[in-house]
DNA sequence: GTTAACCTTCCAGTAATTAGAGGGTTGGGA
DNA sequence: TCCCAACCCTCTAATTACTGGAAGGTTAAC
C-alpha cells in the first residue's frame, strides 16, 4: 500500500511516518518511480509506534520497545523497567506541572483583574516582598 | 557588573542572559573591550524573568508581561488574562499526562516483569486484543 | 489532454536553552 | 615581566519530534 493508505490506516502522519523511515524506526519497499510501499507488517509496526507515542514513550524508547518486541528471548523484566522508567518520568512532569499550578494560583488570585493597573501578579514577579 | 555576576545575583545562567540579550529581552551596556555590563534594573529584570520562566510562562509570555510591568496605565485584567491563560495550558497538560499516567500503569500492571518473554505492555502496544 | 490527487526530496522552522570550539582579557603572584 | 587561572567574547550546532512549504514527478479519471 501507498504511504497516504497507511497513513490513514495507521493513525500515523504521512510525513511522521516519513521522518520515522529517515530515523530507521521503518524500511518500506520501492517501487521503480520511487514511491513508498508498505506491507502489512510494515502496518502493524507503525500502530504499535502510534500506540506507543500515544502512552509518551521517547522515540528512543520505542526503538527499544520494537527491538524487545521482535526478539524472541526477551525477558518481559526488561520492558518492565523500561515502562517503570518512564511512568515516573511522567509523573515527575505532573509533579512539577502541579507546582507551577498551585503557585501560579495563588498568585492570581490575588490580581483584582480590572481597569486599575495594581498587579499582584507582578508584584510578585517583580520580587518577594518578604 | 559583568555577567558572571549578574548571573550568580539572579540566579539565570550566564548562556541563559546572552540568549536573553539575543531575542532582544534585555539589553546590556558594553565596555570598550566588549564585555557586557549589568545595571540593578537589569537585574531587577533578570529576576522578573526567572521568576516568570519557573511559573512556567513561555518567553512570549514574560516579553508581554514585562511590556505590562512597564506600563504604568496597564490593567490588571490584562495581566490576569494572560496568567489565566497559562494556568489553564498547565491545567491541560496535566489532564494529558494524567491520562497517559493511568494509561500505561494499568497496563504495566499486567506485565509480570520477570525472565519470561511473555509481555502484557508488548502485547498491548501490538494491538488491542478485543 | 488536462486536471486533481497523489507521490517525491529537501530545506527550514518550532521552544528554550545548552555544549563546545576557538580565542581575547584581566588580575595576581613568582 | 611572564604566566596562569578565571573570566569574557562570538558562532555553530545539537536537543525533541515532528510540521510546513517549495518545487516538481506520477497516476487515474473524465
Amino acid at each position: 500500500m501507498n504511504i497516504g493508505e497507511i497513513s490513514k490506516r495507521s493513525g500515523v502522519a504521512a510525513k511522521t511516518i516519513r521522518y520515522y523511515e529517515d530515523i530507521g524506526l521503518i524500511l518500506p519497499e520501492r517501487t521503480p518511480n520511487g514511491y513508498r510501499v508498505f506491507s502489512e507488517s510494515d502496518l502493524h509496526r507503525l500502530s504499535f509506534l502510534g500506540r506507543a507515542r500515544k502512552l509518551g514513550f521517547s522515540i528512543e524508547d520505542c526503538r527499544n520497545l520494537i527491538r524487545l518486541h521482535e526478539d524472541e528471548t526477551r525477558a518481559s523484566a526488561e520492558v518492565k523497567a523500561l515502562a517503570l522508567n518512564h511512568l515516573s518520568s511522567i509523573e515527575e512532569k505532573i509533579a512539577q506541572l502541579q507546582e507551577m499550578r498551585s503557585a501560579l494560583s495563588e498568585v492570581i488570585s490575588g490580581c483584582a483583574g480590572d481597569h486599575r493597573p495594581d498587579c499582584a501578579i507582578l508584584d510578585r514577579l517583580a520580587g518577594p516582598l518578604a
